[in-house]
DNA sequence: AATACCTGATGACAATTGTCATATTCTAGC
DNA sequence: GCTAGAATATGACAATTGTCATCAGGTATT
């Protein structure tokens, strides 16, 4: 019997997956939730050596399913992690590899290939959307960290001011910033900057 | 027997909810598809006859589980339609409730309501998720047809320049379009803008 | 100590964007 | 025909943004 802990925001999609996951003969979700700290917590200092299999969506508010799979990692918990996610960022995959990840796959691909890949990843191996073995090549976040900072407040609308403020900084530091992240990445302004950088999921 | 056709994008809840659904006595999912297109094609040309409910998503590609819901409206189609979406914006419910439509769900809930959500509804009840009954008498959409396009293109990056050739309109015109978009919704730029104006459910 | 390097700041200038007043058509209603 | 009101355009001006060269203060290395 694998043991399966869930970590997936969205409660229609939580409730489905953790049913078909117990319709299957070796499979038993012994725990699901919505964020990546309560999945923690629960690995942490409740039932952690029931858990074999963490299976986690990544865009969770609280702790993201990366942040998640990192400290899971860094705990040295004997559970495997598989991502479950909707995009195909290049960026998310490598950050998933770094923390250790088992296996990485799209909530668009069907059911059955998620069970597979719970089975596989359960018997040492990994499992990994073809989709992305392509890209995963792509080149690697060219950001430094302050330009990510700016860039995500600029997404919202954010005034040159507005940002400088919330991140003590003066507002042509900030303008230097975006102005780099728009060389960096090849965009005409900071909008199209923000985009390209959510794109390869390096916000 | 309640006959349900299924309109979802994401694979893996597509199938998760076709398999859920199908665990109940009376509920059944007769077809299952990926766009709004497909499904109003089905219904139309095919065994349109045999469905009872029509459980869609709301932003797919091709055809939006909106404007499903209208050309069923329009067409005078004997199905329900439920939809089934994340964001509780009352842009969005206002137009399904002008489309016909008899439950209107969030994505964060979980399943139970949703089986009976297709109960209430096949007996001739509405069911609305109660989050949005609240919000539902917000003010109405303050955007003309060309401020709307022009927000769109203009949350993408895109400049003033790009927005005035992709709508065959100067630019000074799309300046004023944006302009005045800014002051409807009291942002500080046309990001701002188009942020409120997506959160509400009016692009 | 001398050097290089990193982070943050400044000033100057051009380009883009936001605002507003004012045309120019074109259409619908009277 | 006349008028009101749309949709679109223009010009002017201020504010914001993008770009770049340069500077000041730290820190690390040699």
């Amino acid at each position: 019997m694998i043991n399966i802990l869930l970590a997936e925001d969205q409660t229609m999609l939580r409730n489905a997956l953790a049913t078909i996951l117990d319709l299957e003969d070796n499979l038993q979700v012994v725990h699901s939730c919505a964020t990546g700290k309560l999945a923690f917590d629960y690995m942490q200092y409740q039932h952690g050596q029931q858990v074999d299999i963490v299976l986690s969506d990544i865009e969770m508010p609280d702790m993201t399913g990366l942040e998640l799979a990192q400290h899971l990692f860094e705990a040295k918990m004997s559970c495997k992690t598989i991502i479950l996610t909707t995009f195909a960022r290049s960026g998310y995959l490598r950050r998933a590899m770094d923390s250790g990840v088992k296996g990485y796959l799209l909530k668009d691909s069907p059911s059955h290939e998620l069970i597979a890949a719970i089975q596989k990843v359960h018997q040492g191996g990994s499992a990994i959307a073809p989709e992305l073995m392509v890209e995963s090549w792509m080149e690697k976040d060219p950001l430094s960290d302050k330009e990510r900072r700016a860039l995500r407040l600029a997404k919202d609308g954010l005034s040159t001011e507005d940002i400088a403020s919330k991140l003590f900084l003066s507002p042509g530091t900030v303008r230097n910033y975006l102005s780099s992240a728009c060389s960096k990445l090849d965009a005409k302004n900071r909008i199209e900057a923000a985009r390209i950088a959510h794109q390869n999921g390096w916000l």
